[in-house]
DNA sequence: GCTGAACTACGAAAAATTTCGTTGAACCAA
DNA sequence: TTGGTTCAACGAAATTTTTCGTAGTTCAGC
């Protein structure tokens, strides 16, 4: 199953690996160009960051060539439902719905999106229900 | 509106929120019980996290007897509100659909729950709906 | 071959968070 | 009143996370 050994990516580590997701493997470079125009940082901490992930296995890196191809090792998905697991754990004792109640509150929703989960919600219903 | 500049309880001293949310206004010897119970910690610890807390203005205290009294200056719903908007932000780019979708998929609610979600949308989609 | 630009590696500082020991005051029971 | 217990205050250490400077390497163009 799912080893809970997990590394744990810290805050900082989120937002480079968010940046992995979008532009898929990349180089430090690349990295820092999308965060540093939106936070002021220094080429270097993206840099000690990235070799810090790598060390702890959240990113694996291509070294053949002298600029270093820095690639997630974790799937978004994987860490979205890791993320969501424990918010729900954390502050909603357990409940999906508590959660789900302060997403649409929190979000105020398009009807179009509306419109898409009520749609997950009932393919959810199809594949695990009556059981 | 809401004042950004409300302080932005640490792990630990959201560990001691909800403790308080859940007995109400409690004494560090209460919540450090509780605490206690499923953490190895010291005393003193719990005591200096909460006096941190109510400097920051996450708690506030009644010192009329020589037992303090603390009590939560957050409400549980506005704190909710504020983790899930922010996890929606930070992980799902914004949207409330993506995060429900990973809700479902995290806990596979029971039946009741998903009645209860079902319930919950529909709710949201009467009060705000065709506008 | 030199020079400058772009990289990585590394160490260490800075900042933020969490931890707890010690001290002295308040309280309580004998 | 005295001795044991509980408490708040405080300082400081430990830990974790974030930051960046410096040094040395590689490479392209001249």
């Amino acid at each position: 199953m799912a080893p809970s050994d997990e590394p744990k990516p810290t805050q900082a580590e989120l937002q480079i690996l968010e940046v992995l997701w979008d532009l898929g493997p990349s180089t430090v470079r690349e990295v820092f160009d999308v965060l540093s125009s939106s936070r002021s940082v220094g080429y270097t901490t993206i840099l000690k960051l990235m070799q810090i992930m790598a060390g702890k296995g959240l990113v694996s890196r291509d070294e053949s060539r002298r600029t270093h191809v820095y690639r997630a090792r974790l799937t978004r998905k994987r860490t979205q439902k890791r993320l969501v697991k424990e918010l729900i754990d954390k502050a909603f004792s357990g409940s999906a719905a508590g959660l789900i109640g302060q997403a649409l509150i929190s979000r105020k929703p398009s009807d179009e999106e509306l419109a898409e989960i009520q749609k997950l919600i009932e393919q959810y219903r199809r594949e695990n229900g009556d059981d």
